[in-house]
DNA sequence: CGGTCATGTGACTGGGTAGTCACACGCGAG
DNA sequence: CTCGCGTGTGACTACCCAGTCACATGACCG
């Protein structure tokens, strides 16, 4: 947790140095970023910066809680369907509020993609805070899914949450290269409807491939064999 | 490519250096590894490092080509299906085969996780000879798969490719700390039986679900709207 | 006005890094 | 024996890093 003398910061101040530092984390690994990077852009003195934070590691805790925080509450902004609905109009409106959060806060998403993959020490510490929100919660999810009977009995519960995570996790990773978004310069207007929609697509098929796979259902020659 | 210097060198030697490259590389992303702790585990002397190797750089490129090749010769070390068997028996081969390279060469994997996903200067020069052979070969596959009408042309083939590339490199990513495999002291004997077994089982799971999708048969309510 | 306290500062420390270089060693040819 | 050459070496450079600290600034209070 940050120090209260940055919580007693001008809200604009500390939405810039918070603003830098996203960038600066969502560019580069943990081990990678660099604190004096960060304090030259924001024009503060490594002084100043060392008493808003602990340490690095404050820092970045801290931007992982709040990306967190921010994934949630975007995801949220839209009312999910109905859970008697079922899993897969479930699983579709995840995707869909997940493919806007690309969109929508590029720098957000690469930094929490960075906290699940990137290479650091304390790992633990930061999977744990990752994954107890979104992989437990998929696993509330599918284990549903599993008891009404939608989702089939034949795979493990773990392999499904697993497939779901890696690619959306994948996702995460691709589409702002793919759309060749700099994190260095945001440019809101440079999000143009075209990469919107692009995505959207993306997340569909993905939602299509999770439930019904890629084969035609013509031939199924290879059953599964548990 | 290395100096001469480094092929003179008595093919035991090679190895050795060879040997701890590839557990630093493996164990940290290009930014974090480190050639001093390389040449102190190595027993060489940083003077030495640099008569067989330009620079980091040279090195490491060096490795991923020699990974890359390894992946392919260990994956063709056994006979793929005849083509005319159909795309989904040569997923399940192509599957298999990378689950026992994951089981078998934990380290080279890790190194082509990280050469793809990774967080380094040069990602294009590193992109470019990860993709060159493993996503263009999928190209190859899917569309083959299409053509014969196996694969659904509801989905783009791009998209059936990325799902394909991200399940296989976010296993590459988890099984290793799923089985806690360490890097730094691969034990052979560590790898059980049962271990290979998850592992395959952890494919033959995949297979299927890229095949079929997770959904039971009976309800299919939400369609592919492309 | 003087004092106190929160905040700002940048030179500095200690340590790690990639890469260099002047020198040392040994071996084989002349 | 000596010269040259390929190889080995580790101290050294130049740089970058996280984190510290003695000092500066300025606002508010008595």
């Amino acid at each position: 947790m940050p120090k209260p003398t940055f919580f007693n910061l001008p809200p604009e101040k500390q939405d810039t140095i918070l603003e830098i530092a996203i960038e600066e984390f969502a560019r580069h690994d943990y081990g990678v970023a660099s604190i004096s990077r960060l304090v030259k852009q924001a024009h503060i003195s490594k002084g100043s910066f060392y008493q808003y934070f602990e340490d690095k590691q404050d820092l970045y805790l801290y931007l992982v809680d709040l990306a967190i925080e921010k994934e949630v509450e975007f995801l949220l902004a839209v009312e999910p369907p109905e859970s008697q609905k079922g899993f897969f109009p479930y699983l579709r409106w995840l995707f869909e509020r997940s493919s806007d959060f690309v969109t929508n806060d590029p720098r957000w998403c690469q930094l929490l993609y960075r906290a699940s993959y990137g290479d650091f020490p304390f790992r633990d510490e930061v999977l744990h805070r990752t994954q107890l929100t979104s992989r437990s919660y998929l696993q509330d999810l599918v284990k549903a899914g599993i008891e009404r009977g939608e989702i089939t009995e034949d795979i493990d519960t773990d392999l499904a949450i697993f497939a779901i995570d890696a690619l959306w996790e994948g996702s995460r990773y691709w589409i702002p290269r793919k759309l060749a978004i700099d994190f260095k310069n945001i440019d809101r207007e440079d999000i143009t409807e075209d990469k919107i929609k692009f995505v959207r697509q993306w997340f569909d098929g993905l939602t299509y491939i999770l439930e019904n796979g890629i084969s035609t259902k013509k031939h199924r020659k290879t059953p599964h064999q548990p």
